[in-house]
DNA sequence: TCAAGTACTTGGCCATACATAGTACTTTTC
DNA sequence: GAAAAGTACTATGTATGGCCAAGTACTTGA
């Protein structure tokens, strides 16, 4: 058991709670998120992002279709279905309520 | 895969955290964290609580003593050892990352 | 003595993040 | 036009932590 490991396990949800929010902002594709999700400091590699996409979209969270590049293979644009959207509802507040309650716990002093 | 389940997954870590913090406020034993835990809306459970205490003694973070109770059976009162207290700071410092981070990707509103 | 309450323990299940290796297509370079 | 480099996506296996559920052990009260 080391630091690394909790900080590893501290991401788990929020990153799909994070990819969600991202596709629901408009159309892209896995290097735009990546692009995105590494400017805000929340590093993700390929082997993490794209197994998230295939389960959001096998959970019929996520559509894609495919997009001709000018530099390369094509691509798969996501958009949110209804039913991603209203999960993302529904993790927005829960993402809202723990940082309450570990703000409520960590906020507190020392009695003794 | 259900909202549920992403919901347990984004605890993961961040209970840690918490009662890394709880403990570093003075001695207690697990059912007064469970308390605060619930008070804080932080719905813990004991096969949750129980497992992870003795997971972070065993790696060094925390000591504890018996002391026995005027009700019922004696109670395992925790403190934080002094690599305890250094692991708290580094995740604290990774919590406040995550939160700014998290905060930077779902505060962007849609461009399309 | 026996039921109820309190505190702690244990074993097994499951989902996600990550590492790593691999496929497939396109563009560039010689 | 064939090899090399680059881009996008896929697949497999590992480790970890939260949870469920059942169980142990001690104390108190009827």
């Amino acid at each position: 058991m080391n630091v690394e490991n909790t900080q590893v396990q501290m991401r788990k949800g929020i990153l799909e709670y994070c990819v969600l929010h991202i596709i629901s902002r408009g159309e892209v594709y896995a290097s735009d998120m990546l692009d995105e999700l590494t400017a805000a400091k929340m590093i993700v590699v390929e082997g993490t992002l794209y197994p998230l996409l295939t389960r959001l979209k096998n959970a019929g969270l996520l559509e894609y279709k495919w997009v001709e590049s000018k530099s390369g293979p094509p691509r798969k644009y996501y958009t949110l279905t209804d039913k991603g959207s209203k999960v993302l509802e529904k993790l927005t507040k829960t993402w809202d309520e723990l940082v309450h309650s570990t703000q409520m716990i960590t906020s507190k002093s020392r009695t003794a």
